[in-house]
DNA sequence: ATAATAAATGAACAGATGTTCATATGTTAA
DNA sequence: TTAACATATGAACATCTGTTCATTTATTAT
């Protein structure tokens, strides 16, 4: 213990050693904007839904209780997110998952509240 | 098509049907919860610091460039949700992850931004 | 063209969130 | 018991978020 230093609490070593382990800042903000998506039920609903099947508008809103608005606002979120696709057809348009990620992402998540 | 049904896009068997491979509502309830909390950028860094070390408050804080009280209040955070243990050593609390789920759920999230 | 339907968008607003400042609690050493 | 240090907590505040309502855009059918 080196009794002249201020920061006599501080592992500065450890400190040192974790900043180099650590990922971009940004890397580590475009990982928070990713979970902050599936951080609301309305969006995480949205992509568990998606992940059994591809789904319009309309139907959405109605398995979740809520607005066809309010659902177009999250869709696009999840698309700026690169997390779903959609295809026309005629006036409707389906959405579907983007890839099997996210499918993934929820199920980790259910394992940890499940405990 | 059967023109008098007033849902005439909704394909109601496949709404059904999802509904039933849904999980209960408080469990999304629950997950939406979780992913709330690496649902900022100050707790996926404090999430990952701790993946790699364990690690007093103070360090905590210098590393993430934030208030000692910030951390606190996250940290906080993070113990309600089960992410985070601790021990006491003197005055110094240490901190340190749960369990393994939370890198696993990270390094699933990492690999989504790193497309 | 016009009407009808599906989805997207913008404005507005209530409620949630994250931070700092000030202060309290807990622990150790003098 | 007092001083010093580490952490926790509460209040206050600015910002962000998610929803609804009203409206617009896009597509199809008449």
């Amino acid at each position: 213990m080196d009794g002249d230093n201020p920061y006599l609490h501080a592992q500065e070593d450890l400190v040192a050693r974790v900043k180099e382990a650590l990922p971009e800042d940004e890397v580590l903000y475009d990982l928070a904007e990713l979970f902050k998506i599936f951080g609301d039920s309305t969006r995480v609903k949205l992509l568990y839904i998606l992940s059994v099947s591809e789904m319009c508008v309309q139907d959405l809103a109605q398995l979740l209780g809520v607005t066809q608005s309010a659902v177009s606002h999250q869709l696009r979120a999840l698309k700026a997110s690169k997390l779903v696709r959609y295809r026309r057809e005629g006036k409707t348009i389906f959405y579907a998952l983007a890839d099997g990620h996210v499918r993934t992402i929820i199920d980790q998540g259910l394992e940890h509240v499940a405990e």
